[in-house]
DNA sequence: CCGTAATGTTGATGGCGTAAACATAGCGTG
DNA sequence: CACGCTATGTTTACGCCATCAACATTACGG
């Protein structure tokens, strides 16, 4: 299975992981649909066989740094026993994920006409958000889960931006069950012992 | 002062008002050196006369972009009163700001290794968030300064992506002196009556 | 008043996304 | 087993981009 000569075999995912792997070292728009073909081994346009176009090919990176992302916030979650403490681990996890992967993040989150790739309602961080939230708030989960949201995606974007230093420290004093998310309104129904 | 015909004039104001006006209804990648050239009426290698490259110019654009936005907010916060009233105001200013003009926001902030135009400590909007924090929250300042900026920069991000719909209601409660800054261990030292 | 520095121009290079036309190979049906 | 259809690649070409090198024009200070 090693060199094939004119059909690939599997050509889709081996532009995945060519951007993937590109996403490590360079930013989303260093990322060129000519290079991705050439690490595949293959002519550039061979990619619109299975590309409508290049904003597809990075849509489709984009929905797999979801996809990431998800997974190290419900790790995070069960490590800190859920409740208050899980809250605000899945939060910690999702910039530290911003963090390690800077070009990935930005790519799944930035200029959402991407379309496809964004976060949407059935995402597992999305899930993870809207149940902390409710069982925290109540009537005003919402809110909560807004403002829960809003601190972790604006502390990872500044930190990537180079506004704030890239200190966990201060991910774990600004994203702080104590401080952020005091005891809501008599609403909390904690969900550990 | 019309058509002055070899030598432009001012031809790098030129370029700053093509591109600010580019940025009206394109993103900031759409920005290309050549047609911020032809607006101005001169060819593209001309404009290598006032910047070293690319990246120059859109540091300029960026520069121009955290003024305005401070700007906004200072405007904002006198029109509040100041105290608790005004620090949320400038935040709720900058979300605005930031759907008002996104592109520009984007540029300002996004991919900080435009390293010049971004913000730093002498911006009146800087200082602005510092001095607020520090009248709230003493000790705490630092705490507080990251998570109210923290809040409003994710809830700019997450509106402009399309993540959260863009609702002026919504900033309203995100950003809110009751939920987001309640009275901080006994800190408090207002400044209004 | 004239030369030198500041400011523009033309032309070229190599990279990009993508469209059109052509080539190959693997698979399902006879 | 043969054959042709379709999925998958290739080559070539176009127009756009940022930027470099060499040359042209102007403004201004001695």
């Amino acid at each position: 299975m090693t060199e094939r000569n004119y059909h690939h075999g599997d050509l889709r995912s081996a532009l995945i992981e060519a951007g993937l792997d590109t996403l490590k070292t360079a930013d989303a728009d260093a990322v060129s649909l000519r290079e991705l073909a050439r690490k595949a081994g293959v002519s550039a346009t061979a990619v619109y066989r299975h590309f409508p176009d290049k904003k597809a090919l990075l849509a489709a990176l984009a929905a797999e740094g979801i996809a990431r992302l998800g997974t190290a916030q419900r790790i995070a979650s069960e490590q800190a026993g859920g409740g208050g403490a899980g809250f605000a681990a899945t939060g910690q996890a999702y910039v530290r994920f911003a963090l390690d992967n800077p070009a990935l993040f930005r790519l799944a989150f930035t200029h959402g006409d991407h379309a496809e790739g964004s976060m949407s309602g059935d995402d597992e961080a999305w899930r993870m958000l809207r149940d902390y939230a409710e069982s925290f708030a109540g009537a005003d989960a919402q809110r909560l889960q807004l403002q829960a949201w809003a601190v972790a995606h604006g502390l990872a974007m500044l930190m990537l931006d180079g506004l704030i230093p890239a200190d966990d420290r201060l991910i774990k004093s600004v994203i702080d069950q104590q401080t952020l998310f005091p005891v809501q309104s008599g609403n909390n129904n904690d969900a550990s012992p």
